[in-house]
DNA sequence: TGGTTGCGATAGGATGCGCCTATCAGTGAT
DNA sequence: ATCACTGATAGGCGCATCCTATCGCAACCA
């Protein structure tokens, strides 16, 4: 709608100042301009209102009806756009509000027991709101606005965004508990190659970043695909067969001992956890500190 | 408070158009305006507000949580200034909403039931409030503002106001039915010299012009002083003396002929009923208007 | 009565804001 | 690779808004 509404606000404060002072000097000292610039506003907005809305006797200033109408409205749009500065500035302190975070689920159980603590008590105005997700949804509503921010691992295949690492997360081998091969302190890949090698279900980025660990030696997969590391860790304490465990996942999965776990021999392969935004976020900056927070938090685990 | 609303309207209308567009051309072109300008303004007020409105990701334009808040707030500021111009406009027909009119004891039950019909079908927008006051006090709440217009006798002293005259209101004799002064067609002012003339009490208008033409004779005041024109004739009719009343009241007061009601000999002592309103008042034309349809409503009454 | 003080309106001139057109730089589809 | 599209940028024009100085009038006061 192209409604002629060439009325400013100030024409506003200054025909409420008159009323208030009934008196077009004081009413320009109290919005500090000067009488005659007050006087132009005012004829102006009569103007473009089509109506006259103060009477100006020669000593006494009075509101025509049109003029109390019109000025009763006027406060009520000055008060809402006294609200829309105020929410404006609470809107504008990164820091409160609702913040939402896409994570990976093999992240997501182990990741933010350790750091929304930290969070919470540095950022107390601050809502964290996690939406537990595989990578590729996690990008599209990140891309679509749905999401703030992202947890995911940088090696997966992401697009163009901006990110802050949280950890480095090395894989480990799990074994059956008492295994043969947990005669070793530290396994190489090509070390899996008689065991069947359990992996996620497809969409999981550990998956993809598991089987390519993998395939730099002769490992075969087993038939069958979990959907969680806590079923592949119970399958493996089974019998089943082996499988790689991010570290981060490692305190809880095996938290009844339950398997036996080594290191890999270095160059280990490993993910990267990060907070991860679009680059034109204008939550960058809140972010990377954020980011911050997390890693810190995360170092001082207990 | 002189709080920095250096923001505008306009801002906010271009604001809530990128928000419903979600493309500043398009928003542009729905504005009016080129897209550098409305670019300019949206930059603008995300700097009076402290806060980023829009994403400018490339190819596309999202909301931040802060524009979220805002264009939601200033959807509402632009709907109350809508409301605002239409009340305006509608406040801006003088012919609609309500005159505030203060009418003289003695002529209110007279003149208004002979031109309220006539006002109301003519202007049907328009409501007429009338409150009953002495000259004195309407002439002061004219000039305070309480109301918009009188209907009173020009010749009492009220101040410097614009008017327009109604009726042409000549006094006549007021007779005990059968009064031996009746006898003739017309009297002259001294013919109330051998009777108890009677009168309103202090404060109206019409005791004054009453006693001023009387003086011109020889005539005595009686000592009762009537409230109303209608005690006056019934103090009459009950033989209490005689009195003058002006014309535009007989037909009510001697509606069941208890009177003998004579003219005076030209030139009789009148009345002017007028429209009165304060010069600087914004109503001038409307009410002149409204004086002129009273003025042919009379003139036609039945 | 004449001077003073208050009022709002007016005149004239400086400043800057808001607008324009033209152009750039990057993305996506053909 | 070209074309169509996005929003951002540059430069310039003109009007809107502001200022100071003044006028004309009413009320007050000596």
């Amino acid at each position: 709608m192209p409604s002629a509404h060439d009325l400013s606000i100030r024409q506003l404060q200054y025909a409420v100042a008159v009323a208030d002072t009934l008196g077009f000097r004081k009413a320009a000292e109290r919005c500090h301009v000067s009488q005659p610039t007050l006087s132009a506003q005012i004829r102006e907005l009569e103007d473009v209102l089509g109506v006259q809305l103060f009477e100006r006797d020669k000593r006494r200033v009075t509101l025509t009806r049109a003029g109390e109408i019109v000025v009763q409205r006027a406060r009520k749009v000055l008060l809402g756009v006294d609200d829309l500065l105020n929410e404006a500035k609470r809107a504008g302190d990164p820091f409160s509000g609702t913040l939402r975070i896409g994570v990976i689920p093999t992240v997501a159980p182990y990741l933010l027991p350790e750091v929304t603590p930290a969070v919470s008590s540095k950022y107390p105005k601050l809502r964290l709101v996690f939406r537990e997700e595989k990578t590729a949804d996690i990008v599209r509503e990140l891309d679509e606005g749905l999401l703030d921010a992202g947890l995911l691992a940088l090696e997966a295949d992401i697009g163009d965004y901006a990110s802050a690492p949280i950890l480095k997360d090395p894989f480990v081998v799990a074994l059956p508990k008492g295994h043969s091969l947990a005669k070793k302190k530290k396994l190489a890949i090509d070390d899996l190659d008689d065991v069947p090698v359990l992996l996620l279900d497809d969409g999981h980025c550990f998956r993809e970043q598991a089987l390519a660990a993998c395939e730099r030696g002769g490992a075969r997969e087993a038939a069958f695909r979990a959907t969680s590391l806590a079923t592949l860790a119970q399958m493996v304490s089974s019998g089943a067969g082996a499988t790689l465990l991010p570290e981060l996942a490692v305190e809880v999965e095996n938290r009844r001992g339950q398997l036996d776990v080594r290191p890999l021999a270095s160059p280990a392969p490993s993910r990267t956890i990060a907070l991860v935004w679009r680059k034109s976020s204008p939550l960058g900056g809140p972010l990377g500190e954020l980011a911050q927070t997390m890693r810190a938090a995360f170092r001082a685990r207990g």
